[in-house]
RNA sequence: GCCAGGAUGGCGGAAUUGGCAGACGCAACGGACUUAAAAUCCGUCGGCCGCAAGGCUGUGAGGGUUCAAGUCCCUCUCCUGGUACCA
């Protein structure tokens, strides 16, 4: 037996000796079915970088692990389970340049992810790992691909890419720098290729309906919102004046109300009546910008966003309202994507259009009466609204807004557009409608390192899938891994892999060349874990039925929109597909705030490198000038020198410090910055713990009231946190058991054994090493069951928190003047005559009169007197 | 610009439904132990006034509601994240 009595608290051979006793003795293989309740807490799964984990992964990491280990004891089936997205550009990158197999690199980096996991003491079930570039997995990616295929929710279309000539490849947005590469910085163009797109957009309304029922941050459901951005308005169609074929334009409004103040339109530079509508004497103008306007790259688009340009048709169109005809522009400033790639535009009531009225000297009606409320804090002179000479987006009163058959004046908005829409569909010239930002997901990228897609282009122009039986198609071996100079991914280099032979009727095709992206993988990553091993399905339809939904999802903020739309858009086609029972994969959501690192600058502001700064007591000196330098938090970066290593913490102070302090910095979902000297003080903590259980005396004795009430409030405040994520708070209160009971002779043993077990689930490693001496186990050759890791979660009694007197505060007009120890049953009138009859509280109101007194039982007395 | 979130000691952060601001930790300072250091332990620690008892003041700024405001309402400033002509 290891007898740990008055010991020092020694980590490094704990930690190695508990993760060995976990994994060989696979304590949190997590049962597929039980009687027990399920809990499946789900981790962000890492993009294994070359440059290893660092701080703020282990941060949510470590909060799922705590919360799993706690649900273990509360009696839970738990599935917490971790791996690997490892498609992704740096590997083929490294490829390019060094020849090394993309695999390769992938390989080794897991490696190196998994050691530095697996020191941190994580209670994952590692028989369900998984890896996005493992065969096995990115077969039922594709699988899941045929099904979208199938129904109709993939197709190919003509889309612009990021073409660079001087690399001879596409690049993906992130590696466009102002419109230059950011390899080499070569002129970067837009090129039309066939890209495979997902139909996102069937599912907008129900990616924006069932956020209503999610428990996730409030912030990341708008920002879903917005993606999506549906809006509600109007499609409207304009007659093309003195042109004998029928050119009718239809412009799509939220603003239908405005329509009587319709003083020109503008169509897209693409849109496709504009080469049949223009006049002879605008053609050289117009055809020119639209030239000019398909060059220009998105970002340009909206870099020079700045000043409004455009060039008039010659062409008018009828304002259906007023009969008036308004003449038709083109500006980029209206977007080809968007609704119907036309617009009406009202000057006099949005901003976009009234900039380029005032550019282009183009007549602003104003038809609304401003909100008296809203005019007042905006600071407009309503005559100037009237006169168009400024302009209102904000609500009114219709005006100037009547013809022979439609009377809008006096009307609100609302009322105005409803009226507005009713006779527009009167007259069938238009109709309400629903417009979304959302557009399709671009689904394919011309690159090696990803998923390809199991699908044949045949000579006939015919598309044939893989069929599943022959899934999955693997990537093939290559030497290289260059561009394929076409702009192709490499595969199209492949030549024995590419091309096909048609078993059946021996026709000749082409395997496509592009891959899927990145997102991919990950869009059903949080399924394959519930059956990791599966190699008939991507997953049991039982299991699935058992374990979904996700009931905890921790992961950055960063994936707020893509990854989480991505992914619940192909959950509810498995929904669709009867392949999943729940139309949301991921019941609660918390992100994880970022881990600042403590940078310096000196007082003109030049940021100096954290390993050029020298920390004395009264401040921190830069090494070189000895100036005195101001601290601040910035993000980790390898230029600042402010990264911190998760294995330099845990090899000076070990893993249950460092998920300590990682836990105790603040709320898990705030940004907090790094700081070394918070790690001792948990250390500090853990030592003083420590030395409380091995040290003291373990008496199995009743314990005293006090002791019961610390205790007891301990468990109560513990499990409760625990419940809200509150962790920092929760290791308060340990922290607080430990100065309390440290002050004791001996330590009653019930005392010990909770503590112990509540200590388990933050810093497990020592938690399992004192569970076993406080038990008096031996702990050499342990028995499995002797693990800390399913003992049931000790249950507080509210019994011993109840105390027989409390502390009342007497206040006098608010202020705190004198306490008093009162029972906790006093009647508020008992509460007020042992207050007013104080000698302390009689001399301060004497000689004024008691107006009012409020009695809060168990807290305090206010006495109003003036 | 718009949307979301935030601002509390020297620092990280605590504070049920409005009810004693600053729990817990870090840093700092004073002391004990030590030949010395480390480790550990004890104490002080928002600001101002005061020998003290005590008083005044204090949660980004200004106003309001209330017996009582970090917490609720209005206006503003600054920070962080998202988004960018979406008609």
């Amino acid at each position: 037996m290891t007898n740990i009595k008055n010991s020092e608290y020694d980590f490094a051979n704990i930690e190695k000796k508990w993760q060995d006793f976990w994994v060989d003795n696979k304590i949190f293989k997590t049962e597929d079915f039980s009687d027990k309740p399920k809990f499946y807490a789900l981790d962000m799964f890492p993009y294994p970088s070359g440059s290893g984990l660092h701080v703020g992964h282990p941060e949510g990491y470590t909060a799922t692990d705590i919360l799993c280990r706690y649900k273990r004891m509360q009696g839970f089936n738990v599935l917490h389970p971790m791996g690997w997205d490892a498609f992704g550009l740096p590997a083929e990158q490294y490829a390019v340049e060094t020849g090394t197999h993309p695999s390769i690199t992938t390989n080794k980096n897991i490696d190196t992810f998994r050691e530095q996991i697996k020191a941190l003491g994580f209670s994952y079930d590692w028989d369900r790992e998984i890896n996005t570039t493992d065969k096995n997995y990115y077969k039922w990616t594709q699988f899941i691909f045929l099904k979208l295929y199938e129904r109709g929710l993939a197709y190919i279309d003509e889309v612009p890419v990021n073409w660079c000539p001087a690399l001879g490849t596409v690049l993906a947005n992130e590696e466009v720098i102002d419109g230059l590469s950011e390899r080499g910085g070569h002129s970067v163009e837009r090129r039309p290729m066939k890209q495979w797109m997902l139909k996102i957009t069937e599912y907008a309304e129900q990616l924006l309906e069932d956020l209503d029922d999610l428990d996730w941050p409030e912030g990341v459901k708008e920002m879903q919102r917005n993606w999506v951005g549906k809006s509600t308005g109007a499609e409207v169609t304009f007659k093309v004046a003195d042109f004998a074929e029928n050119y009718d334009i239809t412009v799509y409004t939220t603003r239908p109300d405005t329509l009587f103040g319709a003083t020109y339109m503008v169509l897209a530079p693409e849109h496709n009546l504009v080469k049949y509508i223009t006049t002879a004497e605008q053609t050289v103008a117009v055809d020119k910008y639209v030239k000019d306007a398909s060059l220009k790259s998105d970002l340009a688009r909206t870099e020079l966003a700045t000043e409004k340009t455009g060039v008039f048709t010659g062409a008018y169109a009828v304002n259906p309202l007023t009969g008036e005809n308004i003449p038709i522009w083109i500006a980029d400033y209206v977007l080809a994507s968007y609704g119907t790639g036309a617009i009406m535009a009202v000057p006099a009531h949005d901003t976009r259009d009234f900039e380029f009225a005032e550019t282009f000297n183009i007549p602003v009606k104003c038809i609304l009466q401003p909100d008296a409320k809203e005019l007042k804090s905006s600071k407009v002179a309503v005559e100037d609204v009237l006169a168009g000479k400024v302009c209102w987006a904000g609500g009114g009163v219709a005006i100037n807004s009547a013809n022979e058959e439609l009377d809008l004046n006096g009307l609100s908005v609302d009322e105005a557009k409803a009226a507005t829409i009713k006779y527009l569909e009167d007259k069938n010239i238009g109709k309400g409608a629903v417009n979304y930002k959302l557009r399709d997901w671009l689904f394919s990228r011309q690159r090696y390192w990803g998923e390809p897609f199991p699908i044949i282009h045949m000579e006939d122009g015919s598309i044939k899938t893989v069929p599943v039986e022959e899934l999955p198609l693997v990537l093939p071996e290559m030497e290289e891994f260059k561009p394929s100079g076409t702009g192709e991914s490499p595969l199209a280099n492949a030549t024995e892999w590419l091309n096909y032979v048609d078993p059946e009727t021996g026709m000749k095709g082409r395997r496509e060349t592009n891959t899927m992206p990145q997102w991919a993988g990950s869009c059903w990553y949080y399924l394959r874990y519930i059956d990791a091993t599966n190699d008939i399905e991507p997953f049991s339809a039982e299991k699935e039925n058992y374990w979904m939904p996700v009931d905890l999802y921790v992961g950055g903020a960063e994936h707020a929109v893509l990854h989480l739309l991505y992914s619940r858009f192909w959950h509810k086609v498995l929904f669709d597909c009867g392949l999943v029972s729940t139309k949301e994969p991921f019941q609660k959501l918390v992100n994880q705030g970022m881990i600042l690192g403590l940078s310096y600058k000196n007082s003109r502001g030049v940021i100096i490198p954290t390993d050029q700064v020298e920390h004395k007591n009264d401040g921190h000196f830069d090494k070189e000038t000895g100036e005195q330098l101001e601290e601040f938090p910035a993000k980790m970066s390898k230029s600042l020198r402010n990264v911190v290593n998760p294995d330099d913490v845990i090899s000076q102070y070990g893993a249950d410090s460092m998920r300590l302090y990682e836990m105790f910095m603040g709320p898990l979902e705030a940004t907090k910055p790094w700081n070394t000297s918070g790690v001792e003080g948990v250390y500090r903590f853990l030592k003083k713990a420590w030395r409380l259980v091995t040290g003291h005396e373990l008496v199995d004795r009743e314990m005293t009231k006090d002791e019961l009430r610390v205790l007891h409030a301990t468990i109560k405040k513990v499990t409760n946190d625990l419940e809200d994520l509150g962790f920092n708070t929760a290791i308060s209160q340990l922290m607080i058991f430990v100065n309390e009971f440290s002050k004791g002779k001996d330590l009653p043993l019930q005392a010990a054994k909770d503590f112990v077990q509540m200590l388990a689930v933050f810093a497990p490693h020592a938690g399992e090493e004192l569970w076993q001496y406080v038990n008096g186990n031996p702990n050499e050759d342990m028995p499995v069951e002797n693990t800390v890791a399913y003992v049931a979660w000790p249950q507080f009694n509210e019994e011993y928190l109840q105390v027989s007197e409390v502390e009342i505060l007497i206040q006098v007009l608010g202020k705190p003047k004198a306490r008093v120890m009162m029972s906790v049953n006093a009647t508020p009138k008992e509460m007020e005559e042992i207050a007013l009859n104080l000698p302390e509280i009689k001399e301060l109101i004497q000689g004024k009169t008691v107006r009012k007194v409020i009695c809060v039982p168990k807290s305090l007395v206010n006495i109003v007197a003036t």
